[in-house]
DNA sequence: AAAACCGATCGATTTTTCCGATCGTATATA
DNA sequence: TATATACGATCGGAAAAATCGATCGGTTTT
């Protein structure tokens, strides 16, 4: 079993083809000629190979420590490359940042979200993954990503969350609709009516029937309805009722339709929008300043 | 001033991520858990970053962490690469050679000679540079070639040199002229004819003055006369006479001339052909093989 | 509640690294 | 020819590190 040769031999074996020079390129390495000398003779020990040779008045290479030394520059600067990677990552915003987002807050979040980092950040890279709350959080557990952005709360081991703001549900219908000519609209309203929400899976299927105290069967599941705007086609063809969260209405998603859009004449009519990370990440300062950066968002902040 | 990370450090980083484990890590590292552990603890801390979250029940690898190992993939492998490289030079003829050649040489030897090699050892790769052997030989002594192929001697500091083979003198001119008639050809029969000899610094030329007793004055020396080719044809149209060594003359270069070739009735009429290295390289004995195959070259035997 | 598992840490020992001094050789100088 | 100089190799001791076994503290499993 023949060893490894240590990054540092080839540092002074660059060195010595750089000075031609045992003792020039000892002082350059910041050693004494002797340690310089005898780690290139054990490289060449380790490596079975002579790849200098000493001439007392010069010092040559042989052909084969040519190539070692071509390849040693290479190994050394992609072993720089790896240092300066991490210092780059050392501040906030510098490095990757594997994000989970979901369904229902990805299309009116990310794209100024995304804007703003770039301009803010350009260092920052963001990866982003879009899937159901259950699906990111095992993703986040196992490493595969470092942070997401959810609809609270959500059960999961081992995470901390931190919540950023509160998105209210607005009602969605056609203007002529019973709901639609309610002044003061409560949850209690809702009962017996149409709704139309996500298929299972969805958080925000979960979170409107808890906040508009509603169970199962008062719930019209759609076939295939995978996406808010989807829903917002059907209550707009006049097939039901939906609630819809404020961030997709700001964001204009029901645009184009004849649906009217009622705030509830409760509190706590909506969902909590958080982060959620590992407990143990070593990044959580970092990911709460992305929450305050997340906050600051102008097309969120209006909505405060 | 940061240090540099280990490959140590970076190959225990790898075995973590591969295994989600420190203690099979170190297993197939064949070091202690605890060696381990403080090794990605000091890598960590040299690279000043978070690169493995320990999670008790897992091992996780942060974004920066991930990015690493794939970094330090690349590095070790590079690394083994090297030492695979030292590994195959080891025998002789499985790395690169560096050989110098006379133009009075080259075009009769390096065909054959080039082929024979590539067949006996394909793992051989040799490189090849053509020039006049003073050039050659300062080649040579700065470490840019390895081992020369040219006409001995030749003065040359810190070298050693290996004979070949003797390579006669031919006598080429036309049939019908004096000297073409003479059946017992002798230096002295020179003196006064009109030879054609390459340009200064050609050591043929030297060599072929010496073997022949000749002076300056006795030759003629033709503009532009830098390869034997040239100088053929000029015999062959009546510009004068030439001494021609044996390997040209066996190589055809006087095929489709007129030209007669006339052997000397004296011993020692030209040159020797041999190999020089310097002094102190590690790779004599390499190079006597060389010499041997050299020898061993079918087109160069039968003038044994 | 106990046992098992995992990585971090401690203390002791071995190994490695590093330096200054010296040696041997080759070259330059007198 | 003798001397001085330059260079890399080598040696011995001191300093630094690497490594190990044992143990700790925490979590998960039984």
């Amino acid at each position: 079993m023949s060893r490894q040769p240590t990054l540092k031999q080839l540092k002074y074996l660059c060195a010595v083809a750089e000075h031609q020079h045992f003792g020039q390129a000892a002082k350059a390495c910041h050693v004494s000629q002797s340690t310089l000398s005898a780690s290139i003779v054990e490289l060449e020990d380790v490596l079975s190979a002579s790849l200098v040779e000493r001439n007392n008045r010069s010092v040559l290479l042989t052909a084969l420590g040519n190539e070692v030394v071509a390849r040693a520059r290479a190994v050394l600067t992609d072993v720089d490359d790896v240092v300066a990677l991490c210092e780059a990552s050392r501040e906030p915003f510098q490095g990757t940042i594997r994000l989970g987002v979901i369904p229902t807050i990805a299309p009116f979040v990310l794209p100024s979200m995304l804007n703003a980092l770039r301009s803010a950040h350009p260092a920052c890279k963001l990866f982003v993954r879009e899937d159901l709350s259950q699906a990111l959080v095992n993703a986040l557990q196992v490493g595969e990503l470092d942070v997401l952005l959810l609809a609270l709360p959500f059960p999961a081991e081992h995470t901390d969350t931190l919540a950023l703001f509160e998105d209210p549900f607005y009602l969605a219908t056609l203007p002529n609709s019973r709901l639609a000519l309610s002044q003061k609209l409560k949850t209690k309203d809702l009962q017996g009516a149409e709704m139309l929400l996500l298929e299972e899976g969805h958080c925000l299927r979960d979170h409107a029937l808890e906040a508009c105290k509603l169970r199962e069967k008062d719930v019209t599941v759609p076939y295939q309805a995978t996406s808010l705007t989807t829903i917002v086609q059907m209550v707009a063809n006049g097939i039901g009722t939906t609630l819809l969260p404020k961030m997709a209405t700001d964001a204009g998603i029901a645009e184009g339709t004849d649906l009217v859009l009622r705030p509830f004449d409760e509190p706590d009519v909506g969902r909590q929008i958080g982060l959620m990370w590992r407990k143990k990440t070593p990044r959580k300062h970092e990911f709460s300043l992305l929450g305050a950066f997340i906050q600051s968002l102008p097309e969120l902040a209006r909505q405060a």
